[in-house]
DNA sequence: CAGGATCACTTGCATTTTGCAAGCGATCGT
DNA sequence: ACGATCGCTTGCAAAATGCAAGTGATCCTG
């Protein structure tokens, strides 16, 4: 566990990772526009800290001379498990503007949410995981009639 | 998830809460000893943000006047299938002492070990739910004759 | 009950990390 | 050719951290 916190136990690491994750971040102005506020030596030195632990990697841009792509490798896919139970817990037991059913279907079919996240990543897809809340129908997820929230992998 | 980093985004305060959880922690002392070298004036500081957040409460030990007892709130100890998928990850894609078996027991077995860790809690059980490594039976966990790894909480 | 040990902190100060703003070279679109 | 954009660097101020020593309350021992 110490050994884990070590790769990416500060304030920005697992914001990266989750971004990367579930909202299709690809390029470095992404990150720093990301409204989360990270300065720009700081995300700089931390995808390089996270690429450097083979958590994240960079391939040049064919299309862009300029941009670089980051992505995350297996390992850095594989702490999927770790970003649910803190989105999980920190919906559970703070404020936040996620709706409540939401949580409770994330919870309940967490093993349908990762495989989703891995299949998105196995095929590059990067389409944002979740609509912004209030969004409709815009994400992976969306509001069915009943008011609960049903996953599109179930639906198709 | 952001708002969870802030609670306990910063490289001490997941390891006591995990000292808490697992290893039986109960006071400053312990902390300070354990190895892992913190600062007390850094372990004060995270006690008192974990304190402040609700995750960690403080009582003085009714024996000894000079003692503080550090206990997980019922917050603090939803954090455990956190600290387990962190702990996965790191035997899973870093070099640690952990024996490989245990890993993929724990994780075979996630809901069994969660089981146990809120049973210790609920019970105030200060056991160290695992040996030192290498310590044989002495810990919640033991080895079995055919070399795999037993959760004593099925055995009894 | 005196004196020293122990406990949970505090304090002062050096070092490290972070945040902010400006700037840089390479590449792009026009 | 020229300005905009990209990823990234630099300089410097502010904040967090680490380290060593110290503090007051409580305990234990003789």
């Amino acid at each position: 566990m110490s050994i884990s916190l070590e790769r990416f136990g500060d304030r920005w690491s697992l914001l990266i990772i989750r971004d990367l994750m579930v909202r299709g971040f690809r390029t470095f102005k992404e990150f720093q526009e990301s409204g989360e506020g990270i300065a720009t030596n700081i995300l700089t030195d931390r995808l390089q800290k996270l690429e450097a632990a083979g958590i994240v990697t960079t391939e040049a841009a064919e299309t862009d001379g300029r941009r670089v792509n980051y992505r995350l490798t297996g390992k850095g896919i594989d702490l999927a498990p770790v970003l649910l139970e803190l989105l999980i817990w920190g919906a559970q037991h703070e404020e936040t503007g996620a709706p409540c059913e939401l949580i409770v279907k994330m919870a309940k079919d967490r093993e349908d949410v990762l495989a989703e996240i891995r299949r998105r990543w196995r095929e590059r897809d990067p389409t944002p995981l979740l609509p912004k809340f209030g969004d409709g129908a815009s994400g992976r997820f969306s509001t069915n009639p009943s008011g609960g929230l049903t996953p599109l992998i179930r639906a198709g």
